[in-house]
DNA sequence: TATATATATTGATGATTATCGATAACATAG
DNA sequence: CTATGTTATCGATAATCATCAATATATATA
């Protein structure tokens, strides 16, 4: 008598296990890119890059705090994720603070993505 | 006498700011795609996801476990989140399960990501 | 010097997440 | 029916994260 299992052990050749099984990604490189992931993962962050990327100049933080919901700590703390991620930096005039992408960081962050979520296809 | 401030001012009309600071992505937009990017912001979910793609068949659980550093529990419970993200999906024979990767639902998180990336340029 | 304003930092709190041992649920083999 | 193997779920714990009031810092103005 034939048992489902047995069927599939004889298509898949010994155990349930067939394929390639190891990742091609190593778990350092999984690291590196779920950290760039990890920055895009939070509906503030994604609104404060859109408003700098839309600025080719400067945007200081009190135009940021108004483009979004949270309170002006909040929107400090994110601004800070997002320099220590490379993908933003600011200068200081005055008072104020100027923000803007790092455009080269910003290509690089989209290549990464882009070069991982391709292989996936 | 003319301060750096005032100067400021001048150049960029009243207050500090100026430009259009308005998000063009609205926050439910930058929620659903945060959660998207949420997904992919761990190690060993990237890892899943590229063995799963590499496999155009089905593997099942034992591979994915022996595929990455965490063990039994924890991969069922990342398995869990790219399932109820629509990424994967699974079929049960017998006592195997066999993960697959749902690739309408993969190509279509591809281009909301490359969607903004590309509008960040 | 005192005051006002912009931004950053601190520190506390609550929420979410990752991990894994233990166990349940289920199928199959003997 | 019992034993075994596979996967999912539960429950506890630890770690990380988001948020904001309060405060610090720095600059500019009066």
């Amino acid at each position: 008598m034939t048992s489902r299992a047995e069927r599939e052990e004889r298509e898949r050749g010994s155990r349930c296990c067939g394929g390639e099984s190891r990742p091609t990604v190593s778990a350092h490189e999984a690291g590196a890119l779920s950290r760039t992931f990890e920055v895009l993962a939070h509906p503030v962050r994604l609104q404060l890059l859109d408003v700098l990327a839309r600025n080719e100049g400067r945007v200081c933080v009190c135009d940021l705090e108004a483009a979004v919901t949270v309170k002006q700590p909040t929107v400090s703390h994110h601004l800070k994720l997002l320099r220590e991620a490379g993908i933003v930096e600011c200068e200081r005039h005055g008072v104020w603070a100027y923000y803007y992408v790092n455009r080269d960081a910003l290509e690089s962050l989209r290549k990464d993505a882009d070069r991982f979520l391709d292989a996936l296809r």
